[in-house]
Order: C-alpha cells, then sequence, then structure tokens
DNA sequence: TATGAATGAGCGTTCATTCAT
DNA sequence: CATGAATGAACGCTCATTCAT
C-alpha cells in the first residue's frame, strides 16, 4: 500500500512539477499580474480545475515558485569560512559571487521573476521578498564585518556597503537576464567585474 | 480677462495637483495594480466622473507622477563638466550622488513607485521605465570612461561598473524610502557611504 | 417693456435656433446615440450649462427637430382636394410627391435623422414616429380610397398599399440622402419613376 | 468518446441557442441600445460572466443574431430562373415575395431588430446592414432587367423601381410585424397585394 | 444669462475561483 | 483525479445632467 501511495504520490508530485516547470516559463515572459490562469493552464495543457487541484491560488503557485528560488540559492551559497585553514575570505567571495550569477542565470526564469516583479503583488509577498532579501543582506553585512575583523576591509557603515552590494549585483543580473542570449554573456568576465569593483571601486 | 482665466486655470491647477499628491501617496503605498480609481477619488474625495477631468485614465495620472520625477531628477542632474577650470570630477560626481539622493528622498512617494513598479504595469511602461534608466546608466558609464582617460579610474568594462553604480543607489535609496522616518535618516552619511564604496570599494 | 422682452426673446430664439441648426447637422451625420452633448456645444460653441439653458435635454433637441420637420411637411403638403373643379387626382398625387422629394431634400439633414434613427431612441419617440408615418400613411390611404371611388384606382387593400408607397418613397429619399452630393441627383427624375411606379407596377 | 464530446457540445450550443432566443426577444422589445448586458442575464437566467463564455461582445450576440436571418433568408430566397422550361417569371417573383415574407413572420423577432436599428449601432454594423439591403436590391435590379429583357416589364430606371420594391416590402413587413398577432395577419393576402401593387401599379 | 467643473449611475468587460459531473 | 461550465465581484471608463459662481 505504500509503494501505491508513493506512485500516486510521485506522479501527483511529477504533475504538479510539470505545471511549475511551465508556469515559471510564463510568469518570467510576461510578469505576475500580466499571466492570467488561462495562460498557465493552456501552456501546461490541463483543465482550469485540475490546476486548483495542485495549487491554492495563482498566488500560492507564483509563493512556491520564489520559495523553489530561495532553496536553490541556499543550497548553492555557502557562508564564509574564517575558521583557521580554510581558504582566504576574498577567494570564499569570489566564489559565493560567482556561484549566485551561475545559480541565477542556470535559473533564469525565476530569477527573473524575482527581479521584474520588485514588488506589489500584495502585502505577504512583498514581505516575503523583502525577508528574501534581508537574509541576503544580513549575510553579506556580517561577511563585511568579519573582514573589517580581520583588518581586510575598510571601516565602513558594514549594513550600507552590504547593501549597495546586493544592489549592484541585482541590478548587473537583471540586466543580464532580460531579454538576452545566455550564451553570448561572459558570466564569469562579468562576474570578475562586480567584484573587482566590490573590493577596489573605482580608482585605480 | 486674462486676470479671470488665469485664475481659473491656477484653481484648475491646484485640483489637479490635489490629486495627483493624492494619488502618488496611494500608489506609492498600495503600487499601480493594487491601487484602484475608487481608492484614488475616495481619498482625494472627488467624484468618479470628476477625476477623469483632470486625467485620461489610470495609466495616465501613474505616467504624469514618473514624468514629474524625472523631471525633477533632470533638473538636479547635470553632466559632470570637464572644461578645464571646472571643479574636480570626483567632486562633480559626489554632487550628483549627493543631489541625487536628496531630491529622492524629498520626492520620496515619486521615487518609492519608481523603485517599487520595477516592470509590469505595461508594455509601454517597461520601455519608459528601461528608457530612464538607461539614460542613468549612460551618464554613469561616460562619466567612468572620462575618469579613465583621465587617469583617475582604473581599467574595467564600464558598462558594467556602471550598472554596478545604478544598482547600488536604487537599492539603498529604496532601502531609505519605505516605511523609514526620513528625518531619522543621515542621509548625507548614507550618500558618502555609498560614494566611498562607488570609489574605494571594501578593501582598505 | 414689451419691447424690450420682445428683444431679449428674440435673441433667445436666435441663439436656439443656432445651436439646432448645428444639432440637426451632427444628428445627421453621427445618428442620435452617437452623438453626445460634447459633440453639439463643442459645434455650436456655446457651454455646457448653456445647452440645458435652452433645451430640456438631449431626447428634447431631438424632438424639437423632429417637430420641425413634421412642420415643414405639414406645410407643403396638402390634401387631395375632390371638389369639382379642383386639379385632377392624379395631378394632385404628382404634385405630393414631387414636394415631399423636394421638401426632403431641401432639409436633408433632418430627414436623414428621420430616415435614419428608425426607431430605438425610446418609447415615447418610437410613439411619436410611428404617429408621424401613421398620418402619412393615412393621408395616402385616403388619397387611394378617393382614387377608387373615382374609378381611377384599381380595387386593393388601400392600407397596405399606402404602406407600400410610404416605403417605397422612404427608402428611395433614404438613398438619395445618405452620403450623395444633392446637385447630383435628379430629384425630378427619381420622383417620376416612383410615381410611374406607383401607378403604373413594372408591367408594360 | 466522440458520444461524450458530441453531447458535451450540443448541451453548449443548446445553452447558447437559449442564451440567443433570449436575446432576440430583449433586443426585438427594446432595441440594441436600450438592451444592456444585465438584460440579457436577467431573462436569460445567467450569471455575467457566463454571457461572455458564450459570445464575446454584446455587439457579437446581436451580429450573430442578424447572420441567422440572413442566413435563414438566403436560403429561402433563390434567384429567379430564366432558363426554358422554368416556372414563368412572374410567378417565381410570387414565389419570392411569400417565401420572404413568409420566412420574416416566422423569424419576426430578429426581423424586427433588422428593421428597427436601421443604423446607428457602429460603423461596422451600418456597412453590413447597407451590404446586406445592396444585395437584396442588386437581386431586384437584376430581376428588373430580366424583365425588360423578355418584355414583360416596362422601360424604368431599374434601381430606382428595386429601391421602391425594397422600401415597400420592408414597410409592410415592418408594420406587420410590430406588436402584432401573427395569427391575426393574413400573410398570403398581404404578399398578394405587395406583388399586385408591384406589377400593377395603382391604377386599373 | 452664461459658464464649465462636478457629479454618479450606469456601462461593458475580465478573470480568479468554485463545484457538479 | 480530472474536467470545464458557471460564477459574480470588481474593474476602468462614459456621459447626460446639475449647480455654484
Amino acid at each position: 500500500m505504500d509503494g501505491r501511495v508513493s506512485r500516486a504520490q510521485k506522479l501527483r508530485e511529477s504533475r504538479r512539477a510539470g505545471v511549475m516547470m511551465v508556469a515559471r516559463r510564463i510568469f518570467a515572459e510576461k510578469g505576475y499580474h500580466a499571466t492570467s490562469i488561462d495562460d498557465l493552464i493552456e501552456a501546461a495543457g490541463i483543465a482550469r480545475g485540475t490546476f486548483y487541484l495542485y495549487f491554492e491560488s495563482k498566488r500560492a503557485i507564483f509563493d512556491q515558485l520564489l520559495d523553489e528560488l530561495v532553496a536553490v540559492l541556499q543550497a548553492n551559497v555557502h557562508r564564509i569560512d574564517v575558521s583557521p585553514g580554510a581558504p582566504p575570505p576574498v577567494e570564499q567571495l569570489n566564489a559565493i559571487v560567482d556561484r549566485v550569477l551561475g545559480t541565477l542565470v542556470e535559473h533564469r526564469e525565476i530569477a527573473q521573476i524575482l527581479l521584474r516583479e520588485a514588488v506589489g503583488i500584495d502585502e505577504d509577498f512583498d514581505r516575503k521578498l523583502a525577508d528574501f532579501y534581508g537574509r541576503i543582506e544580513g549575510m553579506l553585512e556580517r561577511a563585511i564585518q568579519t573582514g573589517q575583523g580581520m583588518g581586510l576591509v575598510r571601516a565602513c557603515d558594514a549594513q550600507v556597503v552590504a547593501r549597495c552590494i546586493l544592489g549592484a549585483v541585482k541590478e548587473v543580473v537583471h540586466y543580464a537576464l532580460v531579454g538576452r542570449d545566455p550564451a553570448q554573456l561572459d558570466i564569469r568576465k562579468m562576474g570578475r567585474e562586480v567584484i573587482a569593483f566590490t573590493l577596489q571601486g573605482l580608482f585605480r
């Protein structure tokens, strides 16, 4: 019986995943408001009612899409390890930026959603988004403070600077994702530029 | 007769401005999509038809709100003057950042709209927004290249770095504007931090 | 004092007439529903409120325009005189058709209104229109019966045939009036054709 | 599976037809402009959204109602056959008028719409209506010319006379349809009168 | 008298969600 | 579980009419 339930659940999950895959694309293409349930079910090839069998609401599937990205990002981005014997913090920062960029480009559709619909869906969503970025900002802030403690980073308001870095990355990624062929982008080079800017600023 | 026309026009303009003031607040609070004509007319204390006496459509008033900020920004932000005898470029850059921050905080509601509704109102609006940020980016890019020509700025991809700066400023401003008491913010200090980060990066 | 009132009344009447002249044109061009108060006051060069000073409502001015035509037609179309010594009835019928066509072409705008908006404005208007055509039909019917009494007209259902004649004239006039240069129309010839058809039918 | 699809489609079609039946009545009673979506859905006993499930717009259902009648008429009215051995043209003309009257009385509501809303819905509709009557007029004109070629019909302006016949029929039908009990009308007799008038005119 | 800003009932349409089959 | 017909609240917008100046 477990086996049967499991198989049924797997089927259910695979269907669900299929709809989400499609929704990811449509939401990324058209944005939250411009995407209708009709768009989703037509693209997914399912009936209206079936959609509501798998998702509570339009809002719910969008939410889950975001959760997905958050999960993906959290799985790929690690905190900087400052224990003795760990790689130098700078290298770790480089790695973080590289990984973040890579992850976002890999999941470009979902990332576009995140960067497009900055806010305005509803209060819950706004809070959620603010939380998400707040956590990233917190990570960056702590990294900066760690760097300061190690004498690597100059004295500055870690919170403001963390926000600057977050904003810089968001803007660069946004540009890279919107309507551009990912094959033509040199993500690596872009990452290096961002890192160089972040560490050295403009001055020579 | 001139006097009468002028007075009537002034009255009209002041009423118009009143509705726009209210709309500014509501749009900033709820975002474009979540704001209904009902919200606007109720807050402005006018009838449905009266709204359409002053504005062609919901979209139109939103547009005009944005144009307002763009106009204010363009009046306050000047290109960097590299002619001999002009103030040093760095100082001019500082002034630009200071002025931009000041202007945005002064027009916080409208700025919030600009930073909130990243995209998704409609294609025209998206294009308009992209144009707006594109022009800013272009200005930054040219400033960077000028700095490079003068030997002040290190070799880098001016476009990517321009985007970084734009993103950094947007993020910091966004944070500063959303639900925070402007009196408690040290805009000046914030500006300095952004400038320092922009010029020197993190490293000491 | 009478003199002053009279002058004021004359002014009032001439203004009124001016608006009606304009309204005649606009209603004829666009039809009742497609014509807005805005269209009327813009064309007449008066203010919104002024319009309501002269006319109770949009419906009212349209009504009065129709009354105008009815009056004009009634002034030009006379009953057939069958008293001894009168011109032969056939000649009188010819004259009636000629005069009707002439009157309608002369007042083409108002006639267009009458022929365009067959019905559908509201119940009162429908009744009024039905009355108007009913009276004409009655006149035709009596003329036919008179002709029958004189042995000129064959046995037939005078009411149905009266309706046929009315319809024939309406259709021909409608065609003649809509979007055609009156100078290029041979109204006289058209009238003769209608009369010949009415009297002799198709057969040779 | 075919059976199920067919049954579902039949159900859909019958519901659609139900709404159209109701709409036919309401439009005939009140006219296009005076009929609101509310009137239609209340009379049909369906919800607002349901209406738009079956019809694209208010305009669309009106259009389809008209197309219905045009289709019915075209199925019943044939061109006059002048080949040797065909029934005499006069008999064919008689048959045409009889059929047209019968069809219109049978579809009285839809016919009322056609005869009521002479023009004024919108430009597209006006054109459509003009086309419709233009085609009928063309048919009549050609019939007259054929009759002239055969020496049956007297010399006349075929176009003007065709218009007369069309107008006569329209007027008689309009009268017969509006607010009258069809059982009390002797359609056959009415047709004969129209035909007699058309062929012989008034004169004995 | 003349004005035109203000009104608000009413419109046609959309679309996320429900539920009987 | 899957369907898709049905729902109805909500929307942006229009326009004939009113009324304070």
